[in-house]
DNA sequence: GCTATAGTTCACCATATGGAAAACTATAAT
DNA sequence: ATTATAGTTTTCCATATGGTGAACTATAGC
């Protein structure tokens, strides 16, 4: 039951906002300054930091302070890593949905023989 | 700036937790009444429940009761839902990343030739 | 040196979240 | 009919979250 996995914890949850994703979606498309990122929001610089700290703590994001100017820049690994959990809980649906299917199609055939 | 997107904020919340995810985890072999999914857990079954609930609403699980049995259903179209949105950001980032390769090399070689 | 800019910190607030305990409901099982 | 089981509802609590406004710091530009 060692299913506490804090790196996947912390990512999930700043991807559940949606704010934070557009920070995401915007970065994928190269670094950007705070003041940048912020622009599009209908929020304070206050609460829009609150959003980036979260999404650095995730590790989903890294940032950089040269002169006054924060840079921020994507973490891709962090965005492989939660798909990465995600395509191995779908891998294992997979495959129990195969087994089934075959059980199913082996128990009609038995019946067949009949 | 069209962000709200309900499905991807309740689904990334849902897989946010810990126990939910165990819960996933289990229910990818298959469905499984409330009491027997809850057993690993050391929370009383309301606060149990309570998970239930959020991964319902999620739409990452459907529930059925029969008797006075419910039984608990993946649902992983879901999961793929997710999985896409992250995929998608991975791609538009490798794009990125190879523009970028691509332009370096064309000013090294620019360099050379002069 | 003065001023504008970019970010930061702080105090505060409303609501959401994750948990507990107790009391209750509905359905099996004997 | 009793009793055990599976789930549900309700009330309550501490903490986390997402936002605000005001005051502050450090750097860039003139």
């Amino acid at each position: 039951m060692e299913n506490y996995n804090f790196t996947l914890d912390t990512a999930f949850h700043a991807l559940a906002d949606p704010t934070r994703r557009a920070v995401i979606n915007r970065l994928v498309e190269g670094d950007a300054p705070v003041k940048k990122l912020a622009e599009p929001f209908d929020m304070g610089l206050p609460a829009f930091l609150k959003h980036l700290r979260v999404l650095e703590e995730s590790g989903l994001i890294t940032t950089r302070k040269c002169g006054r100017v924060r840079t921020c820049r994507l973490q891709p690994k962090r965005l492989s890593d939660a798909e990465a959990w995600l395509s191995e809980q779908r891998e294992l649906w997979q495959a129990g949905a195969d087994r089934l299917a075959a059980y199913v199609e082996n128990q009609m055939r038995e019946d067949d023989d009949e």
